[in-house]
DNA sequence: ATGGGGGTTCCCGCAACTGGAAGGTCAAGA
DNA sequence: TCTTGACCTTCCAGTTGCGGGAACCCCCAT
Protein backbone atom coordinates (compact mmCIF):
# COMPACT_ATOMS: atom_id res chain seq x y z
CA UNK A 1 0.00 0.00 0.00
CA UNK A 2 1.48 3.39 -1.30
CA UNK A 3 0.65 7.14 -0.24
CA UNK A 4 -1.12 9.57 -2.51
CA UNK A 5 2.13 11.18 -2.55
CA UNK A 6 4.39 8.13 -3.52
CA UNK A 7 1.66 6.72 -6.04
CA UNK A 8 2.07 10.10 -7.34
CA UNK A 9 5.69 9.73 -8.21
CA UNK A 10 5.41 6.15 -9.11
CA UNK A 11 2.38 6.89 -11.78
CA UNK A 12 3.88 10.29 -13.01
CA UNK A 13 0.77 12.36 -12.42
CA UNK A 14 0.29 15.12 -9.49
CA UNK A 15 -1.46 14.05 -6.74
CA UNK A 16 -4.67 16.89 -7.15
CA UNK A 17 -4.89 14.97 -10.51
CA UNK A 18 -5.08 11.23 -8.37
CA UNK A 19 -7.54 12.53 -6.05
CA UNK A 20 -9.94 14.31 -8.90
CA UNK A 21 -9.40 10.75 -10.71
CA UNK A 22 -11.06 9.25 -7.34
CA UNK A 23 -13.57 11.62 -7.00
CA UNK A 24 -14.42 10.91 -10.95
CA UNK A 25 -14.53 6.73 -10.14
CA UNK A 26 -11.65 6.15 -12.48
CA UNK A 27 -9.54 5.05 -9.54
CA UNK A 28 -11.32 3.97 -6.02
CA UNK A 29 -8.71 3.34 -3.11
CA UNK A 30 -8.50 2.73 -0.22
CA UNK A 31 -8.25 4.48 2.96
CA UNK A 32 -6.01 3.68 6.24
CA UNK A 33 -7.16 4.03 9.37
CA UNK A 34 -6.00 7.94 9.36
CA UNK A 35 -8.60 8.19 6.47
CA UNK A 36 -5.03 8.33 4.15
CA UNK A 37 -5.56 7.26 0.42
CA UNK A 38 -4.04 3.74 0.44
CA UNK A 39 -3.01 2.43 -2.95
CA UNK A 40 -2.76 -1.15 -4.32
CA UNK A 41 0.12 -2.16 -6.91
CA UNK A 42 -3.67 -2.48 -9.40
CA UNK A 43 -4.59 0.96 -8.56
CA UNK A 44 -0.85 2.00 -9.42
CA UNK A 45 -1.36 -0.21 -13.23
CA UNK A 46 -4.87 1.53 -13.59
CA UNK A 47 -3.28 4.90 -12.78
CA UNK A 48 -0.41 4.61 -15.14
CA UNK A 49 -2.66 3.33 -17.80
CA UNK A 50 -4.70 6.47 -16.82
CA UNK A 51 -1.52 8.67 -17.57
CA UNK A 52 -0.35 7.32 -20.87
CA UNK A 53 -3.69 7.21 -22.38
CA UNK A 54 -3.80 10.89 -21.67
CA UNK A 55 -1.02 11.28 -22.72
CA UNK A 56 -2.15 10.47 -26.20
CA UNK A 57 -4.93 12.94 -25.63
CA UNK A 58 -8.06 10.59 -25.15
CA UNK A 59 -10.59 12.48 -23.15
CA UNK A 60 -11.45 11.32 -19.33
CA UNK A 61 -14.41 9.81 -21.06
CA UNK A 62 -12.57 7.71 -23.15
CA UNK A 63 -10.17 6.84 -20.51
CA UNK A 64 -13.64 6.03 -18.75
CA UNK A 65 -14.69 3.33 -21.90
CA UNK A 66 -10.69 2.41 -22.24
CA UNK A 67 -9.90 1.38 -18.49
CA UNK A 68 -13.39 -0.64 -18.29
CA UNK A 69 -12.46 -2.47 -21.52
CA UNK A 70 -9.04 -3.50 -20.23
CA UNK A 71 -11.04 -4.74 -17.14
CA UNK A 72 -12.91 -6.81 -19.44
CA UNK A 73 -11.03 -10.23 -19.86
CA UNK A 74 -13.51 -10.55 -22.62
CA UNK A 75 -13.30 -7.66 -24.47
CA UNK A 76 -13.16 -7.57 -28.14
CA UNK A 77 -10.43 -5.57 -29.40
CA UNK A 78 -12.62 -4.19 -32.12
CA UNK A 79 -14.20 -1.85 -29.28
CA UNK A 80 -10.64 -0.63 -28.20
CA UNK A 81 -9.94 0.02 -32.03
CA UNK A 82 -13.27 1.87 -32.70
CA UNK A 83 -12.36 4.13 -29.55
CA UNK A 84 -9.15 4.25 -30.57
CA UNK A 85 -10.05 5.85 -34.58
CA UNK A 86 -12.62 8.28 -33.48
CA UNK A 87 -9.87 9.57 -31.21
CA UNK A 88 -7.16 9.71 -34.07
CA UNK A 89 -9.95 11.27 -36.38
CA UNK A 90 -10.14 13.76 -34.03
CA UNK A 91 -6.56 14.33 -33.53
CA UNK A 92 -6.68 14.73 -37.64
CA UNK A 93 -9.43 17.25 -37.80
CA UNK A 94 -6.93 19.52 -34.76
CA UNK A 95 -4.14 18.93 -36.65
CA UNK A 96 -6.07 20.13 -40.33
CA UNK A 97 -7.61 23.11 -38.61
CA UNK A 98 -3.90 24.11 -36.73
CA UNK A 99 -2.31 24.03 -40.52
CA UNK A 100 -4.69 26.15 -41.97
CA UNK A 101 -4.68 28.55 -38.82
CA UNK A 102 -0.26 28.20 -39.40
CA UNK A 103 -0.43 29.03 -43.22
CA UNK A 104 -2.26 31.96 -43.33
CA UNK A 105 -0.31 33.26 -40.10
CA UNK A 106 2.81 32.37 -41.34
CA UNK A 107 1.91 34.12 -44.32
CA UNK A 108 1.01 37.81 -42.77
CA UNK A 109 4.23 37.34 -40.17
CA UNK A 110 6.44 36.96 -43.31
CA UNK A 111 4.48 39.67 -45.02
CA UNK A 112 4.74 42.07 -42.15
CA UNK A 113 8.26 44.24 -41.79
CA UNK A 114 8.14 44.23 -37.88
CA UNK A 115 9.53 47.37 -37.66
CA UNK A 116 8.47 51.31 -36.23
CA UNK A 117 5.87 51.97 -38.85
CA UNK A 118 2.54 50.99 -38.35
CA UNK A 119 1.86 49.91 -41.60
CA UNK A 120 0.53 46.51 -40.92
CA UNK A 121 -0.29 43.72 -43.28
CA UNK A 122 -1.62 41.51 -40.17
CA UNK A 123 -4.01 44.27 -38.95
CA UNK A 124 -4.93 44.51 -42.21
CA UNK A 125 -6.00 41.63 -43.00
CA UNK A 126 -7.94 41.29 -39.43
CA UNK A 127 -9.41 43.99 -40.40
CA UNK A 128 -12.55 43.61 -42.51
CA UNK A 129 -13.12 44.97 -46.44
CA UNK B 1 -27.45 51.32 -35.16
CA UNK B 2 -28.35 47.94 -34.95
CA UNK B 3 -29.53 45.28 -32.66
CA UNK B 4 -27.44 42.68 -31.33
CA UNK B 5 -29.19 40.46 -33.66
CA UNK B 6 -28.42 42.41 -36.57
CA UNK B 7 -24.62 42.64 -36.06
CA UNK B 8 -24.84 38.61 -35.01
CA UNK B 9 -25.73 38.27 -38.04
CA UNK B 10 -23.19 40.71 -39.99
CA UNK B 11 -20.11 40.11 -37.68
CA UNK B 12 -20.87 36.00 -37.71
CA UNK B 13 -20.66 36.12 -33.75
CA UNK B 14 -23.41 34.40 -31.93
CA UNK B 15 -25.10 37.01 -29.72
CA UNK B 16 -23.86 35.21 -26.62
CA UNK B 17 -20.62 36.01 -27.68
CA UNK B 18 -20.95 39.17 -28.50
CA UNK B 19 -23.29 40.24 -24.90
CA UNK B 20 -19.65 38.23 -23.60
CA UNK B 21 -17.68 40.76 -25.24
CA UNK B 22 -18.90 42.92 -23.88
CA UNK B 23 -18.83 42.23 -20.60
CA UNK B 24 -14.26 41.40 -20.58
CA UNK B 25 -14.59 44.93 -22.43
CA UNK B 26 -13.60 44.27 -25.92
CA UNK B 27 -16.58 46.28 -27.34
CA UNK B 28 -18.52 49.14 -25.86
CA UNK B 29 -21.93 49.48 -27.87
CA UNK B 30 -24.42 52.34 -26.86
CA UNK B 31 -27.85 51.34 -25.13
CA UNK B 32 -31.14 52.90 -26.62
CA UNK B 33 -33.93 54.63 -24.23
CA UNK B 34 -35.39 50.64 -23.46
CA UNK B 35 -32.03 49.52 -22.81
CA UNK B 36 -31.13 47.54 -25.75
CA UNK B 37 -27.74 47.68 -27.09
CA UNK B 38 -27.38 49.43 -29.95
CA UNK B 39 -24.29 48.81 -32.14
CA UNK B 40 -22.26 51.37 -34.50
CA UNK B 41 -20.69 50.89 -37.71
CA UNK B 42 -17.59 50.86 -35.56
CA UNK B 43 -18.64 48.26 -33.73
CA UNK B 44 -19.50 46.22 -36.22
CA UNK B 45 -15.80 46.48 -37.49
CA UNK B 46 -14.49 45.66 -34.17
CA UNK B 47 -16.72 42.28 -33.76
CA UNK B 48 -15.67 41.23 -37.49
CA UNK B 49 -12.07 41.89 -36.32
CA UNK B 50 -12.18 39.96 -33.13
CA UNK B 51 -13.85 36.96 -35.02
CA UNK B 52 -11.12 36.90 -37.82
CA UNK B 53 -8.65 37.43 -35.30
CA UNK B 54 -10.54 34.73 -32.72
CA UNK B 55 -10.55 31.86 -36.18
CA UNK B 56 -6.86 32.45 -36.86
CA UNK B 57 -7.17 31.01 -32.92
CA UNK B 58 -5.88 34.09 -31.01
CA UNK B 59 -6.39 34.00 -26.97
CA UNK B 60 -9.22 36.21 -25.89
CA UNK B 61 -6.18 38.31 -24.60
CA UNK B 62 -4.01 38.39 -27.40
CA UNK B 63 -7.01 39.84 -28.91
CA UNK B 64 -7.35 42.46 -26.16
CA UNK B 65 -4.06 43.26 -27.16
CA UNK B 66 -4.52 43.26 -31.10
CA UNK B 67 -7.36 45.39 -31.23
CA UNK B 68 -5.84 48.09 -29.03
CA UNK B 69 -2.85 48.10 -31.56
CA UNK B 70 -5.63 48.57 -34.13
CA UNK B 71 -6.76 51.59 -32.20
CA UNK B 72 -3.99 52.75 -32.05
CA UNK B 73 -2.69 54.64 -35.20
CA UNK B 74 0.84 55.34 -33.76
CA UNK B 75 1.44 51.74 -33.30
CA UNK B 76 4.91 49.71 -34.46
CA UNK B 77 4.33 46.97 -36.79
CA UNK B 78 7.12 45.38 -34.73
CA UNK B 79 4.43 45.53 -31.87
CA UNK B 80 1.82 43.24 -33.82
CA UNK B 81 4.50 41.28 -35.57
CA UNK B 82 5.84 39.98 -32.29
CA UNK B 83 2.23 39.01 -30.81
CA UNK B 84 1.29 37.08 -34.35
CA UNK B 85 4.62 34.97 -33.61
CA UNK B 86 4.12 34.03 -30.37
CA UNK B 87 0.74 32.90 -31.00
CA UNK B 88 2.64 31.13 -34.74
CA UNK B 89 5.11 29.12 -32.38
CA UNK B 90 2.05 28.33 -29.77
CA UNK B 91 0.28 26.60 -32.48
CA UNK B 92 3.09 25.06 -34.09
CA UNK B 93 4.24 22.89 -30.64
CA UNK B 94 0.71 22.01 -30.19
CA UNK B 95 0.84 21.04 -34.10
CA UNK B 96 3.97 18.91 -33.22
CA UNK B 97 2.20 17.57 -30.09
CA UNK B 98 -0.74 16.16 -32.40
CA UNK B 99 1.48 14.75 -35.17
CA UNK B 100 3.66 12.92 -31.98
CA UNK B 101 0.31 11.47 -30.72
CA UNK B 102 -1.30 10.96 -34.05
CA UNK B 103 2.18 8.71 -35.11
CA UNK B 104 2.10 6.68 -32.22
CA UNK B 105 -2.05 5.79 -32.09
CA UNK B 106 -1.72 5.25 -35.59
CA UNK B 107 1.19 2.76 -35.00
CA UNK B 108 -1.55 1.29 -32.29
CA UNK B 109 -4.17 0.99 -34.15
CA UNK B 110 -2.72 -0.24 -37.49
CA UNK B 111 -1.31 -3.15 -35.44
CA UNK B 112 -5.19 -3.54 -33.82
CA UNK B 113 -6.69 -6.55 -35.83
CA UNK B 114 -10.15 -5.08 -34.30
CA UNK B 115 -12.32 -8.42 -34.11
CA UNK B 116 -13.77 -10.28 -31.77
CA UNK B 117 -10.91 -11.51 -29.84
CA UNK B 118 -9.81 -9.81 -26.40
CA UNK B 119 -5.90 -9.30 -27.83
CA UNK B 120 -5.35 -5.67 -27.88
CA UNK B 121 -1.96 -3.92 -28.68
CA UNK B 122 -3.55 -1.01 -27.77
CA UNK B 123 -4.29 -1.85 -24.55
CA UNK B 124 -1.07 -3.42 -24.44
CA UNK B 125 0.61 -0.44 -25.15
CA UNK B 126 -1.25 1.42 -22.71
CA UNK B 127 -0.50 -0.65 -19.60
CA UNK B 128 2.97 -0.82 -17.61
CA UNK B 129 5.84 -2.92 -17.98
C1' DA C 1 -55.76 41.36 -26.56
C1' DT C 2 -52.61 38.26 -27.86
C1' DG C 3 -49.07 35.86 -30.02
C1' DG C 4 -44.52 35.54 -31.67
C1' DG C 5 -40.08 36.99 -32.11
C1' DG C 6 -36.97 40.05 -30.60
C1' DG C 7 -34.37 41.88 -26.46
C1' DT C 8 -32.53 41.90 -21.13
C1' DT C 9 -30.08 39.92 -16.83
C1' DC C 10 -28.45 36.18 -14.14
C1' DC C 11 -26.61 31.91 -13.00
C1' DC C 12 -25.06 27.18 -14.01
C1' DG C 13 -22.27 24.06 -16.62
C1' DC C 14 -18.59 22.24 -19.58
C1' DA C 15 -13.04 19.83 -19.41
C1' DA C 16 -9.66 18.67 -16.65
C1' DC C 17 -7.58 20.08 -13.70
C1' DT C 18 -4.67 23.76 -10.45
C1' DG C 19 -3.99 26.71 -6.45
C1' DG C 20 -4.84 27.85 -1.96
C1' DA C 21 -6.92 27.89 2.73
C1' DA C 22 -7.68 25.53 7.03
C1' DG C 23 -6.74 21.82 9.46
C1' DG C 24 -5.27 16.66 10.93
C1' DT C 25 -1.07 13.28 11.20
C1' DC C 26 3.35 11.48 11.58
C1' DA C 27 8.43 10.81 12.01
C1' DA C 28 12.57 12.91 13.46
C1' DG C 29 15.61 16.05 15.90
C1' DA C 30 16.83 19.27 20.12
C1' DT D 1 8.75 15.86 25.45
C1' DC D 2 8.03 19.31 22.45
C1' DT D 3 8.27 21.12 18.14
C1' DT D 4 9.12 21.48 13.42
C1' DG D 5 8.22 20.38 8.87
C1' DA D 6 6.56 17.34 5.50
C1' DC D 7 2.95 14.92 4.62
C1' DC D 8 -2.09 14.11 4.32
C1' DT D 9 -7.29 15.61 4.38
C1' DT D 10 -11.50 18.41 2.58
C1' DC D 11 -13.53 22.18 0.35
C1' DC D 12 -13.85 26.25 -2.53
C1' DA D 13 -12.48 29.23 -6.28
C1' DG D 14 -10.48 30.00 -10.68
C1' DT D 15 -9.03 28.83 -15.33
C1' DT D 16 -10.97 29.52 -21.18
C1' DG D 17 -14.63 30.99 -23.99
C1' DC D 18 -18.43 30.68 -24.28
C1' DG D 19 -23.62 27.84 -24.48
C1' DG D 20 -28.16 26.70 -22.26
C1' DG D 21 -31.88 28.03 -20.02
C1' DA D 22 -34.92 30.61 -16.73
C1' DA D 23 -37.50 34.63 -15.88
C1' DC D 24 -38.66 38.73 -17.51
C1' DC D 25 -39.40 43.01 -20.79
C1' DC D 26 -40.56 45.04 -25.39
C1' DC D 27 -42.43 45.79 -29.90
C1' DC D 28 -45.20 44.80 -33.97
C1' DA D 29 -48.88 42.52 -36.45
C1' DT D 30 -53.22 40.56 -36.30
Amino acid sequence: MMSIGEIADKAGLPAKTIRYYEEIGLVAPQRGENGYRAFSQNDLHRLAFLARARALGFSIEDCRTLVALWDDEGRASADVKRVAEAHLSHIDEKIAQLRSMRETLGHLVEACHGDERPDCPILKDLAPE
